[in-house]
DNA sequence: GTTTAATTAAACGTAAGCGTCTAATTGTGC
DNA sequence: GCACAATTAGACGCTTACGTTTAATTAAAC
């Protein structure tokens, strides 16, 4: 019987869920020991402490956050198109999209992760903005109404935090994201 | 010398303040009992567990919460001047926002908590739709966008996080508000 | 000023969770 | 099949924080 081992990358994709389920207080190395079947003496082989696991997390984090979003988004041919993808995903209710959400709770007294969580939301705003201006709004008009639909964003998934996302929800987005974006 | 107390309204405040700030995590027993000079036996002896304090400081913010802005508020006169005053006072980077904010995190297995986090929100934003009626928008109107408002409300909040609040950051608002309650 | 009630101090027990050892197990190259 | 490296098991120590218990203090009542 070949005996039970917890690769690195087993112990981030489980990380890196918790953290967006729970925050900090789900990374519990005894208890994701647990979950993949070993001893947690294999946590502290592969990383160093708990810390540095963090820090790992957060890493794969940005390689595949936006990129998953922004490579199923750009098969589509007009702005247009483009925007109601965008909508489509982001306003979807995936738990990992509450990753950053817990990621500016946990550095809260660390600039460096606040500095890379500021550089993340400036992507994610500026690829909105390139929709926008794609979709025929001025330089001016899209700068503004990307850092609107961001923020207005976030609240959005603030509100639907502890709820089902009922029909009723996603039509409501529509109706207030025309009240500022119309197209 | 008089023997040091710490009333139960103290042990109230604090946590009121500590747990705006910090959410749960700033809700030590020890760690207060070293603020308010007093040994944590005081605690006990005014609550029975830590969940029981928890639920007086949420009743605490009940009351004290939207009243205060209200109150503030329903001096003016004009809807207009009604509606300058309530983003005078909501943007403004004020610990005690934050609170409903790690109240929504506290409750994650509390329906009877969200519940009331409903109610509050609710009051909120009626409470805004008010205004706006009586700036001269539509009941449909208003209703769409008061809960905008408090969706960007909150998205603000969580963007200026660990930030300094700029003037940079008060006049977007005000760009940015624009785009979707023009007055 | 003695009794009584309210309130706090001091000390203890307990659990969760981090991190560290050392020994044991399995896989791999030769 | 043996030596060696990679990886995990099991046991331990330490800290933090909750909650309890009993004794001590102060304030209030009479």
């Amino acid at each position: 019987m070949p005996k039970i081992i917890a690769k690195k990358e087993d112990w981030i994709t489980l990380g890196y869920k918790q953290f967006s389920e729970q925050g900090i207080r789900g990374i519990v190395v005894e208890k994701m020991a647990l979950q993949l079947k070993v001893n947690k003496s294999s946590f502290y082989w592969h990383f160093k402490t708990k810390k540095d696991f963090m820090n790992e997390i957060i890493s794969f984090w940005v390689t595949i956050d936006t990129n998953k979003i922004v490579s199923s988004i750009e098969k589509k041919q007009s702005g247009k198109e483009k925007f109601e993808k965008l909508i489509e995903l982001v306003f979807k209710k995936e738990p990992y999209l509450d990753f950053i959400f817990f990621l500016k709770r946990y550095a809260i007294k660390n600039k460096e992760i606040q500095l890379l969580i500021d550089e993340i939301d400036k992507q994610r705003i500026d690829y909105t903005k390139g929709i926008l201006i794609e979709m025929g709004f001025s330089i001016n008009e899209a700068t503004i109404k990307s850092t609107l639909f961001y923020k207005y964003l976030i609240g959005y998934h603030e509100m639907i935090r502890y709820k089902e996302q009922s029909k009723n929800y996603v039509s409501n987005v529509k109706i207030e994201l025309n009240q500022f974006i119309k197209y």
